[in-house]
DNA sequence: CGACACCTTGAAGAGGTTCAAGAAATGTGG
DNA sequence: CCACATTTCTTGAACCTCTTCAAGGTGTCG
């Protein structure tokens, strides 16, 4: 469980941009939706931000650090549907039913701001932008979800991992990191959960791909040597071979 | 392409629930709802009602008929994204970047209603009992997605099946459909493109559903004889064999 | 330093795919 | 309304990718 901190924090100062502040805004409203975040929590590495069940109070901004969200099935498999990064939000599912219908994980210490929903809706009748917002967001989830089920329903092992390590890479891109080195904040067994495969089979094609010099694996630190070989398996149906 | 028609059609009377008359509201505002919908469209067998990178305009209601929805890669795969009936709405892909990110496709003769986004949001403001069926419904399709993701990341072809015709039949129950008997409207490649696999072995685990007992098919009639069976196979993580 | 979690690699095996052929249904045009 | 073309569905056999099982290696944290 969260550790919940009443501390005003100050969204304007916040360089967040996917929910906060997507600039189109006035200072007036910007005020207003300083307002909104009343709440923001610290999660320890491994602890849930929520779980499947627990009743839905709004949506999670992330400061710092990194989540997983994952299903689990009464047989006990997990998979995971999303991993998720400063900026990136959480708790969209909890929508529909007021009730989380998965689990958000950290992956380590992070930090998370509480966007009450129905002050984000109060608030969204009043600005239009916001409420436009609101309504993006949602729809991007579903359509990087679309590209989920392409991976899942149609992809070879190489070529899911190639997708999986560009998305990656591209977003802690835009967030100031490293075109071309990364850190993995997840286990292999959680990386073969989102991909549809097992760790196993996660393990041997970063072998495979290290063989062919695409990308240099050094445990959880990852060094893309060859971009355009990720980019190039991800759009060649019959792969051949070396 | 499908063919407008700008017929007023009184939401008021139509049955359909999704998203038109979520019951909760007043008269006064069901009067302003029955101005939502300006334009209905009907969608010829196997004809687009919108494709991948037409602007989006609004949602769509679909008042009769049956859709899918699916992406095409660039080397020519296609994934189908879902199946949609009466009562569902499609559309939703579009609002992220005002244009479509997949293609509807009737799959029989159809008709839906269009809402166009820019009234639905006007309305959403001055309705909040509208405003949040918008989100619920944005929330919703992130669910089933999740859904889905479960299913392609983690079950075996025969229960993919299973959960995809339990899924099916208990939607169309809904509509007033038997509980048993349904008739599919895709062909078994549709079929195993939503559910990550050939139409080879969507024809081989219907034939081994037959021999089991467990359903009868005849082309695209399907009886369902024993529901509990295909539940069974749902909540079988190692299947045990006849 | 030892325990534990995580990762790699090999060998055998299974589930699903591919290729191919034929049967059944559907639609079209004469 | 029938014959033909086309699409769809079923089934078999060989193959391949990914999984399973197993063992050993590496890194980390108390």
């Amino acid at each position: 469980m969260p550790t919940p901190k009443t501390l005003k924090v100050p969204c304007s100062g916040c360089t967040l941009c996917e929910m906060c502040i997507p600039m189109e805004f006035s200072t007036e409203e910007i005020e207003k939706l300083d307002e909104l975040v009343t709440t923001r929590c610290k999660v320890k590495r491994s602890a849930a931000l929520y779980s499947s069940g627990d009743a839905f109070t709004g949506l999670y901004v992330i400061r710092t650090g990194f989540f997983k969200t994952c299903l689990v099935m009464e047989d006990g498999r997990t998979q995971v549907t999303g991993f998720q990064m400063a900026g990136e939000v959480l708790g969209l599912d909890g929508i529909v039913n007021s009730h989380h219908s998965c689990d958000a994980v950290a992956l380590e210490d992070a930090e998370v701001c509480l966007l009450p929903f129905d002050r984000i809706e109060e608030l969204g009748r009043e600005i239009p932008a916001l409420q436009h917002h609101v309504h993006r967001l949602l729809s991007r989830e579903i359509v990087r979800e679309h590209g989920i089920m392409l991976l899942l329903g149609s992809m070879s092992a190489k070529e899911r991992l190639a997708t999986f390590l560009l998305n990656l890479v591209e977003r802690l891109h835009t967030r100031g990191f490293s075109k071309s080195e990364l850190i993995l904040r997840m286990t292999r067994a959680e990386i073969g959960s989102y991909l549809g495969l097992k760790l196993e089979t996660v393990s041997r094609t970063f072998s495979r791909f290290v063989r062919e010099g695409i990308v240099e694996v050094h445990q959880r630190h990852l060094r893309i040597r060859n971009p355009d070989g990720l980019r190039y398996i991800v759009n060649s149906p019959a792969d051949d071979e070396l």
